[in-house]
DNA sequence: AATGCATATGAGAACTATTCACAACTGTAA
DNA sequence: TTACAGTTGTGAATAGTTCTCATATGCATT
């Protein structure tokens, strides 16, 4: 129980409230998870778990994030092409564009659209329980 | 060159146009697609066509898909869950409302949405090349 | 510190959706 | 009718993800 960052002991809290385990494997999982800043797929959340703990199989990766999913604590995307990609859930909900060229990824939030798109469903009788919203998008010169 | 229907026709002369040849399989899809009001997968529409034309295969089945694709006939979706669906092109634009509790599929369309994700992404020196809006909804009772 | 046991683990098999390779077949233009 | 490039079905290959199972381990209880 050394350098934890706030983030991770934060996603440790949580695990141990549901009753999940906190193993090595997981740790560094979860260390990766919080310094990531991009959207990383499981294969590359992978490789950097196993530079802090070789131990930890693509199962283990695949079989943590279904759990903190159902937790709540990340969010799996499943953007065109490839295969799905992860971040920590932080604070406010948003949308993403994706640079179609680089494949990088922007985070973005619009009130009006989502207060639309609730408007849309309630017109035909539904209600929103969650939405994908992804722009492809090339850079402007 | 029987019965076949308008949109099928319409279809075959894209194909004919595209230099892409006009075989039995094809002619059993095309029909399929033409005739299906839902979002069909891969599968289903081997099914559908199996009935009509024995000799299809699923392989030519995704091959013609991709290229009917291409050639803006028809369109490929990937709802949460599952693989991909289809459907032909029809005149406007829209996008997805889907019942998470019965699976079905209902279209919508908002200009003004559209605009808001232009103007997003204007913002950010990014201009929109194609979008993914989808809307995983429950009945309001 | 030792124990007990439910849970987690790694390795590799299994699964799903899709594409590919290839030899045989067939539209289509001449 | 011919000729050949495009198309076919089959089965193998691929990619991403989940499952199986025997072994290992976190952790609540002593």
């Amino acid at each position: 129980m050394a350098g934890e960052s706030e983030r991770t002991e934060k996603m440790i809290t949580a695990l141990r409230k549901a009753g999940i385990r906190v193993t090595r494997q997981r740790i560094a999982l979860l260390g990766v998870l919080a310094d990531a800043d991009d959207h990383p797929d499981a294969a590359e959340l992978h490789n950097r778990a196993k530079r802090v703990e070789p131990t930890v199989s693509l199962a283990t990766v695949y079989r943590t994030l279904s759990a903190l999913e159902e937790e709540g604590v990340v969010h799996r995307h499943s953007f065109e092409g490839g295969g799905a990609r992860f971040e920590t859930t932080h604070e406010e909900h948003h949308d993403h564009i994706l640079d179609v060229e680089t494949g990088q990824v922007i985070e973005f939030q619009s009130d009006k659209i989502e207060q639309l798109q609730d408007e849309i469903a309630r017109e035909l009788g539904y209600e929103v329980v969650h939405h994908r919203l992804e722009l492809y998008c090339r850079k402007k010169r």
